[in-house]
Order: C-alpha cells, then sequence, then structure tokens
DNA sequence: GCTTGACATGGAGTCCGCTCCAGGGAGTAT
DNA sequence: ATACTCCCTGGAGCGGACTCCATGTCAAGC
C-alpha cells in the first residue's frame, strides 16, 4: 500500500505519515526496491493505533517510548504494560475534566435557551460573569 | 484578589493569567491606584470558566470571541448561544474519541494481563503488530 | 530520450499556548 | 536611604506537533 492510499484510508497526510516514521512513532515501514514506501498489515496496524492514541491526547513522546519498547521484544512486555495504564489514568483523568466542562456548557446554554439573561443585568455595575 | 492569590487558587500561572488577559480572553481586571490587578469576582468567575474551557481543550481563539461577545452586550446573545453550542457539538466528538481509545487500551492491557502475548510471536516474520 | 508525476529526504517554517526575561515602578522593612 | 519583594509591561523564547519546501530519484507513458 503506498502512502498516498494510507494517508487517504486514515486522514493522515503523507507528510504526517513520514514524521511519525521519521521520529520512531512507527517502526520503519517496507520499502520496494526503489525504496518506496509500501505499508504492510503490521505498519497499517500501527498507523492505525497511533491515530487512534493521538485522537485521544496521548502525547507522542509516550507512544514513541512504546514504540521503542516494543522494538525491544519481549523482555520489556511489564514496562510497556505500566505505560498503557499510565495513559489510561490520564485519559481517564482528561475525559473527567471534559465531562465537567460539558456539565457547565450545558447549564449556560440552559440559561440562553431560557433567556434567563436578566441576571446577567443584576450583576453590571459589580462587573460582568461570564 | 492579588495575581499571586488568583495563580495559587487556580494552580494557573501569573504569567498565564497576564496572558489570558492581554490577548482578550478574560476582560480588564480591575486595579488599583498603583495599577497592579485587584480581581473581583466577575474577574475571578471568567478566570474560573476559561480555566474549566481550556483544561475540556476549548481553543483560545473561541474563547476569545466568546469575551468579546460578551463585552459587547445583550444583542450577541445569540451568537453566544451559538458559539457555546458548537463547542459543545465539539467536545462531544473529542469525548467519543477518547471513549474508543479507552476501549482500546482496556484491551491492550488486557492482553498484557493475560500475557496473551504469544500472538505476538506468530506475527513475527511479517512483521510485528503494537 | 524526454517529460511527467508520485515519492523520498533533510531541513526550515508555522501555529498554538504558554513561559521567561529585562527593565522599571511601588510599597514595606531595616 | 537602602534593600527587598512583588508587581507591571512588552517582547523574545520555547516545546509540541505538524506542515511546507527545495532538491533529487525513479518508473511509466509518449
Amino acid at each position: 500500500m503506498t502512502i498516498r492510499e494510507v494517508s487517504e484510508q486514515f486522514g493522515l497526510s503523507a507528510d504526517t505519515l513520514r514524521y511519525y516514521e521519521r521520529i520512531g512513532l512507527i517502526p520503519p515501514v517496507p520499502r520496494n526496491k526503489s525504496g518506496i514506501r509500501d505499508y504492510d498489515g503490521a505498519s497499517l496496524s500501527w498507523v492505525e493505533l497511533i491515530k487512534c492514541m493521538r485522537a485521544a491526547g496521548v502525547g507522542i513522546e509516550a507512544l514513541i517510548e512504546y514504540s521503542r519498547l516494543f522494538q525491544q521484544g519481549e523482555e520489556t512486555l511489564e514496562a510497556r504494560k505500566a505505560l498503557l495504564m499510565e495513559q489510561r489514568r490520564q485519559l481517564l483523568e482528561r475525559m473527567e475534566d471534559m465531562r465537567r466542562s460539558l456539565e457547565r456548557l450545558d447549564q449556560k446554554i440552559e440559561r440562553y435557551e431560557q433567556n434567563l439573561v436578566p441576571r446577567e443585568r443584576e450583576l453590571r455595575g459589580q462587573g460582568d460573569s461570564p
């Protein structure tokens, strides 16, 4: 699979795909005899994993570390698991932040919905509240 | 309330607080006679709102726009509501991405837990899967 | 044989969101 | 009066994550 096809399939630019590989986030992708990338199943699953994790806000550094550990083989199983669990923890934290913000947004929107805005006017003079 | 106190209360650096004000994210904070910021209730609720929204990944631009609309008064009520609803939509999208990643992370962690790693070895030779 | 077009590389540039000065007051303590 | 601490401003610097670009190579079509 060419870089263009992968790019289209995953919605990541070819530049981004090459970038990911350059920085060691994705292990070296196989090449054909003229040096052109030819993504195989393993490379594709890396791309898919990375895309998913990045979309969740997992940092590049952590993913590079995971990739590095993976390429070192089985003696890093424990370390990999620990890394994943730490990322999971952080992910839950971010989700909780978002849940709180969502609640707050919903309240604000509801206030706008009810035109419960006179409250706003009462506050003027002592400064406005958002 | 001094910038230092606000900084400590919200866990945002004084630099960040000044930055937020500079770029118009937080409306001008009242000053005492020597020009030093003296945060009042309204300023504090802006800080709190911004902190909450930023933690949820809402972009600075959208928040500046909200602040700008707010300062323009009631004729922007509709626009503000629309802005909030759009941010809500994006927030839900991000949360959905994170939910998917969490599921994926959990699966992976479970595989490590069960030492269900022999699968990994089977794949070697055709390239590894993460 | 020559043009075309996709791909490769290394490095520079961009955008976001802070973060860190340098230089300069103001209020307080000694 | 001097020193100290906290605050001010404007501007430069930084880290993360791409994104763009100049230049070069190769296979295919005309």
